[in-house]
RNA sequence: UCCCCAGUAGCUCAGUCGGCAGAGCAGGUGGCUGUUAACCACCGAGUCCGCGGUUCGAGUCCGUGCUGGGGAGCCA
């Protein structure tokens, strides 16, 4: 017999005579005649409430399952005769799978994220959890969902790269060298000794790959794994993190930040819709603000901000900031806090930024001061969103690599599509762990995902 | 990497001025009950993070290391 998922069977309308239920025990209490056994297949937040005859043969072993044992439970499904549940199975068969012992250290009781992130292996099977990586899934699939609607493309960019200086941040090595003996000329590894033949690293970022696809199929995305290998240390950072990077041919960057607001508010509205029960959770356990958060977000416009009058906003605050704000400095997470939570109250897009601090593909704006840069913020995550008009014309970019000291030769093929049939075109980067932390009101970057990668550790 | 905080039973924590190691939950046993974080009684449970120091005596004070957390920087 088929099993059927305790999802479905919850959402029904009628009973049923012979259901095979699948499952985990998160918990039994035992009366006179007959055990109540609460059963989770991790199909849905809620349980499913089985009884369990005194009459069952194997009923002495039924009096001893234990929180996290597996079992198979064949029954009735039935209108419950207790408060609490619509139905409960009343079984005519338990067998047990795997006895779980008392070692079993998920407990009937409110454990901290803290301690769950030791036993990573087991906190899915948490309510919390459960409920989180329901979520994670159905924003990913939620994301597809979007993009194939809007006619989007997915493109699988590289995850090994050639390029050292992608970005600013710190990359991770990929060698096959043996690291005891590497080969050396000069005082130099010999990467010509290397599995690739030159240096090799993770990516940072799937951007320059999916330029070259949004130049060809038009509206492109990725939607992939990325590495930085910085030595960050916070509940915002992870070594190992998905980014989603749409990339728009014949895109300003009006029209950028239109995809941006438009794909924020599109996925929480769908998680919203989609995940009622699990959402729920978050909203009464875990932030009790999380639906005036995510309503004030769906229902409102975004600020839409230049760099410039930031900076005059955050000079005439009379606040008194740890960091100098004026023209040409990056903002800090102070200034950023300030304009989202106290200033506006609301997600705030940046753009128009200097170009002294942005990288070289950003488009220069005519007043050859400022790039063509957005950055969408939130209240209490801070930059969720990276973005960009792309500088399309190849004399500025060859400039702007000249004045940044960087290397023309690696980007000969970057180049090239500034040569050909170049476009205006626009693209960002969404943080994809930091929009589940938005929608969940989870604090930690490590409790969104399933084995979390940050410094020092690579458990599980 | 820098600053701050924490580390005591399986889990969450208390431990006063430096003087016998504690509670709740979990687990075990028994009882009660269409129960639902069930309830009641009893029982077992410790490298007080490691190392060194001060002291008659250290969970407690000092130094150092490790681990975890928060904040900052960097960023998504």
């Amino acid at each position: 017999m088929k099993r059927t998922k305790i999802n479905l069977l919850l959402e029904r309308d009628a009973g049923l005579e012979d259901v095979l239920v699948n499952g985990w025990v998160r918990t039994r209490r035992d009366a006179k005649t007959f055990s109540f056994i609460e059963i989770n297949d991790g199909s849905a937040l809620k349980n499913i409430q089985v009884i369990a005859d005194a009459t069952l043969p194997n009923y002495d072993d039924i009096r001893k399952l234990s929180t996290g044992s597996a079992v198979a439970i064949r029954g009735v499904l039935a209108p419950s005769q207790g408060g609490g549940q619509k139905w409960e199975i009343q079984a005519k068969q338990v067998e047990i799978i795997s006895l779980a012992p008392e070692s079993y250290p998920l407990q009937k009781k409110r454990h901290t994220d803290e301690f769950l992130r030791t036993i990573a292996h087991l906190r899915p099977r948490t309510n919390k959890y459960g409920a989180a990586f329901r979520i994670r899934s159905e924003l990913s699939y939620a994301v597809h969902h979007y993009f194939r609607e809007r006619g989007f493309r997915y493109i699988h960019t590289p995850i090994l790269t050639g390029s050292d200086c992608e970005g600013a941040g710190e990359m991770f090595r990929v060698t096959t060298m043996d690291l005891a003996a590497v080969p050396v000329i000069d005082k130099h590894t010999d990467y010509s000794a290397d599995f690739f033949g030159t240096e090799a690293n993770l990516t940072v970022s799937g951007q320059l790959s999916a330029e070259m696809f949004a130049l060809s199929l038009g509206d492109v995305y990725t939607f992939g794994p990325t590495f930085r290998a910085e030595n960050s240390n916070t509940r915002r950072h992870a070594a190992e993190f998905w980014m989603i990077e749409p990339e728009m041919a014949f895109c300003d960057l009006e029209g950028n930040m239109d995809l941006g607001e438009d794909l924020i508010k599109h996925l929480i509205g769908f998680i919203m819709d989609h995940c009622p029960d699990d959402l729920e959770l978050f909203a009464r356990f875990v932030d009790k603000k999380l639906r005036g958060t995510l309503d004030n977000i769906v229902n409102s416009s975004f600020v839409r901000l230049p760099y410039r009058e930031a900076i005059a906003i955050l000079e005439k605050s009379g606040r008194k900031f740890t960091y100098p704000v004026s023209f040409g400095l990056d903002l800090q997470t102070e200034h950023e806090r300030f304009l989202t939570e106290q200033h506006f109250k609301k997600p705030v897009i940046l753009y128009d930024y200097p170009k002294s601090i942005k990288p070289f593909y950003m488009r220069v704006n005519d007043d050859q001061e400022t790039v063509a840069a957005m950055d969408i913020l939130v209240p209490s995550i801070g930059e969720i969103i990276g973005g960009s008009q792309r500088e399309e014309r190849l004399a500025v970019v060859e400039a702007r690599m000249n004045e940044m000291n960087m290397e023309k030769e690696p980007y000969w093929w970057y180049l090239e599509s500034r040569m050909y049939g170049s476009v205006p075109h626009s693209g960002f980067g969404l943080g994809f762990e930091r929009l589940l932390m938005l929608i969940t009101g989870i604090s930690n970057i490590r409790d969104v995902i399933p084995f979390p990668r940050t410094p020092g550790s690579i458990d599980f």
